[in-house]
RNA sequence: GCCCCCGUAGUUCAAUGGAUAGAACGAGGGACUUCUAAUCCCCAAAUAGGGGUUCGAUUCCUCUCGGGGGCACCA
């Protein structure tokens, strides 16, 4: 509705006023306050600043002019209030509504915005070597949400993973595999003994340069191609994969694309070679760094001074190989707030290597996971919160909730359905929130299933099928509504385009979520007030129309945000 | 020292520059012979502080305070 509001206001706001209606500060507003409408707009704000008059004369001029150029019966009325134009639209435009979001069912908010083009979202992209920690959970989610939400306006969407498969944590785990071994030490080739070796390996190695400088050795020989070392990372690495594929199974998630940082070693000599004949890296103390001086930042270093490879360069090269290979206008790079500077500088130092153009690079980046101390969670410290065990957790404290409280449901579905619980919450508890905050993990926040979380979603949800199910299986897409609470709930729905939008544009899948949160609400309020399955035939068929429309968007709006429904709870 | 992010009820979070700042949890009270009570209804409580821009500021600018992160060979 609020697009063709805006244009019936365009309209009458006429040819002598087109700088308004072309401004960007004229806006078309959700009323909160349902009493006083139910959308309004400030065209008579910006009118009067124009004309130097009042907001209330340009109020009324514009509203009568609204009245006599806006299709018959689409307002209820038009009333004046401080200045505002609020629109009150009619039963029958309600009506009309429902049918063209009926109509549109699972197709409702899609966009063909992004027609033509292609964005690459990196995300979920582990270390490998080590377990993934709860951290990992926030990258993966957020990232998998806005590959759904990119794909649904229309935009050939690529998910990408991005492992750390070749850094230095595997110069570390080498050489503390090999001083064991040496030391005649079975190893377990496990992937908690390789963290257990790293942690420990780690800590020893900040109070002992030599240690230091054997890892560093161990990364450089491996970079060069060593066969030893290419043996362990091989087998590191296997571990690992096989790891990381069953938790992002578990998550219901995956990649069409899972090109680790090792893929792009044979592109990593040329990067750094262009880069220098083009005078843009520079050799100092040793290492190749590239200056970028005039844009305020510290130099990117590409290359070490005993010529291993580092992460610089290979997200320069992989960023070449999405630009130029894979064709990509807008690459997405879900990543941790704290590498801010890298991207800063990863990305202007792909300008000045001419292999940005005019493409979209983002770093979407989300706030830490702090221990219950506040401070981060690190790896390298040896605080570590498994992602596995949280998962884990969340699903068996699901199905305990579900046996005491659903007893009825046969045990193959109750697994199932408490896997879906347990990982929904999950994900819904870090989705519902703007994703620049920090978040200090507690378990009973994490694991809440009250309130604000994915369970309320889901019960509405399994509510809607159950009475589905007991009418029996008619389609119907347009009826009429009069009851409160269904017009309330046909303009929530009615907003459901509006919330992909903005997440789609501000990279804030919270937006959806707590869309779903309060359409979840105007369900729950309708179906309490208005009874359907015994409503007299006409308006029983009415409100099966809503409840099975209801019930599309709110799994459409679930399922972008990654999460799975329940047809009974 | 410099740079970035964050600061909203007791707590955890909302609020594309718009009206009377919304929820949830927690505390208290109420609603199931009728489509599932993981639901619904009622009740108390907040913009860190100072300036500025604006018809209008939680939102933008600026200073101060507080929390977190980052700043040359980790990712």
């Amino acid at each position: 509705m609020i697009e063709e509001i805006k244009l019936i206001v365009k309209t009458a706001l006429g040819q002598e006023n087109i700088d308004i209606a072309n401004n960007k500060d004229l806006v078309f507003l959700r009323i909160k306050i349902a009493r006083l409408g139910h959308f309004t707009t400030n065209a008579s704000f910006l009118l009067a600043k124009k004309n130097g008059t009042s907001p209330m004369e340009e109020a009324e001029k514009l509203k009568s002019k609204i009245i006599q150029t806006s299709p018959a019966g689409y307002f209820e009325k038009i009333e004046i209030v401080n200045g505002y134009i609020n629109f009150f639209v009619s039963e029958k435009t309600i009506n009309e509504s429902f049918k063209k979001i009926s109509s549109a069912g699972a197709s409702w908010g899609d966009s063909k915005i992004g027609a033509g083009q292609r964005v690459i979202v990196e995300y979920g992209s582990p270390n490998i070597g080590k377990p993934l920690h709860f951290g990992h959970l926030r990258s993966t989610i957020i990232g998998q949400a806005l590959f759904n939400i990119y794909k649904s306006q229309g935009y050939k969407a690529i998910s990408w993973s991005h492992p750390g498969d070749w850094g230095k944590q595997f110069g570390i785990m080498i050489a503390a595999y090999k001083e064991k071994a040496r030391a005649g030490e079975k190893v377990e080739l496990s992937i908690d003994e390789f963290l257990k070796l790293y942690v420990d390996y780690n800590f020893r190695m900040k109070n002992d340069p030599r240690l230091e400088e054997i890892a560093r050795e161990e990364t450089r020989k491996l970079q060069y191609g060593d066969k030893e070392n290419a043996r362990l990372w091989k087998k590191i690495y296997n571990l690992s994969m096989g790891e990381f594929s069953r938790i992002i199974k578990q998550l219901g998630v995956r990649f069409d694309v899972n090109n680790g940082e090792s893929f792009y070693k044979p592109f990593l000599k040329r990067i750094v070679d262009v880069a220098l004949d083009r005078g843009i890296a520079i050799r100092s103390e040793g290492a190749v760094i590239i200056p970028l001086e005039e844009e305020n930042l510290p130099p990117f270093i590409i290359q070490k001074s005993d010529e291993a490879y580092l992460y610089t360069t290979t997200d320069i090269a992989a960023a070449k190989y999405r630009l130029e290979k894979y064709k990509a206008d807008k690459i997405l790079y879900v990543v941790g707030a704290e590498q801010y500077l890298h991207f800063e500088q990863l990305f202007a130092v792909l300008k000045k290597l001419g292999y940005l153009k005019n493409q979209e690079l983002v770093h979407v980046k989300f706030g830490l996971v702090l221990g219950e101390d506040s401070k981060k969670l690190s790896t390298r410290a040896g605080k570590h919160i498994s992602l596995s065990e949280v998962i884990d957790e969340a699903v068996s404290k699901a199905a305990v909730i579900l046996s005491e409280k659903a007893p009825e449901i046969q045990k193959h579905e109750r697994e199932k359905t408490a896997q879906i619980i347990g990982i929904d919450s999950l994900k819904y508890n870090d989705l519902s929130q703007n994703r620049l905050s920090n978040i200090v993990f507690n378990w009973d926040k994490m694991l809440s299933f009250e309130g604000i979380a994915a369970p309320y979603l889901l019960y509405t949800y399994a509510r809607l099928r159950s009475i589905l199910r007991k009418a029996g299986a008619k389609k119907i897409v347009s009826g009429e509504f009069e009851a409160e609470s269904e017009q309330k709930l046909i303009l929530k729905l009615d907003a459901f385009p509006d919330a992909v939008r903005l997440a789609a544009d501000n990279f804030y899948p919270h937006t959806i979520a707590v869309y779903l949160y309060e359409l979840s609400e105007a369900i729950n309020n309708f179906y309490h007030t208005e009874n359907v399955l015994n409503a007299e035939s006409s308006i029983r068929a009415s409100r099966l129309a809503l409840v099975n429309t209801a019930s599309i968007v709110l799994k459409k709006g679930l399922n972008l945000l990654g999460l799975e429904t329940v047809e009974r709870l």
